[in-house]
DNA sequence: AGCCAGGCTACCG
DNA sequence: CGGTAGCATGGC
């Protein structure tokens, strides 16, 4: 594969030039703040608080197989109920938990597993979690997994989902049978092992994706 | 009015 | 193993 590192640095630097840096993953405080959609491009320091990491993990569990803006307007409901944080998440009846998080579909099950993350999250004291723990939790895959550590940990990981898996069939660097794993370390070898990149690269395909999708 | 979102699990052969 | 039904809401 001589080509592949300069193959996808290319797509990279003209997915930049077209959209513009990104700011992922979207952080409500800053939305409230006025920054655009909770974005926050060019500044990958975040999440900068406790508070805005653990949104980042349940904000990856409500936003599986949904539009974001779904995911947004249940985490804006769980703020309401003040069940920002594992502790207060738990002690919620699981009626007003399921009730809030309706916008983001699968209430049922994204119950399950918003309760089951926080059972893990507060063994956690603080560290890091490992891929292979967030695999272990029922509900957090290989994506979830990759975007809790890429996006709350700032784990140079990357994250693969059915709009980068589209583009790279496009590209010809993929097939339909092709595995996470077998795409995810296409990026990983190819490309200089920096979060910042993998966290912006991997919105500005989720970007190009929706485009696309939308003026087809 | 159907189709489909920033998936994952369970169960089938 | 690979393939697929089921899960649910909301916007186009």
């Amino acid at each position: 594969m001589e080509g592949t590192p300069q193959k996808l640095q290319i797509i990279y630097r003209a997915l930049v030039a077209k959209y513009g840096h990104q700011g992922w993953w979207p952080i409500s405080s800053l939305e409230i703040a006025g920054a655009k959609k909770g974005y926050h491009p060019q500044d990958y320091d975040y999440p900068k608080s406790e508070q805005q990491k653990f949104e980042i993990c349940i904000g990856a569990i409500l936003a599986q197989s949904t539009k974001w803006d779904g995911a947004k307007k249940a985490l804006e409901n769980l703020q309401g109920l003040k069940a920002s944080d594992p502790a207060s998440l738990l002690s919620l009846p699981e009626e007003k938990l399921k009730e809030a998080i309706r916008p983001a579909g699968y209430f049922n099950q994204k119950a399950r597993k918003i309760r089951d993350f926080c059972t893990f999250y507060s063994t956690l004291q603080g560290r890091a979690p490992a891929r292979d723990e967030l695999l272990n939790i029922w509900g957090v895959g290989p994506e979830t997994a990759d975007s809790i550590l890429l996006y709350a940990y700032k784990t140079p990981t990357f994250v693969i989902d059915a709009y980068t898996k589209r583009l790279l069939i496009r590209l010809g660097m993929a097939s339909e049978s092709s595995t996470y794993d077998e795409m995810k370390s296409l990026f990983e070898k190819n490309l200089e092992q920096k979060y910042e990149i993998y966290q912006e690269f991997h919105a500005l395909i989720v970007e190009d994706g929706k485009r696309n999708s939308k003026q087809k």
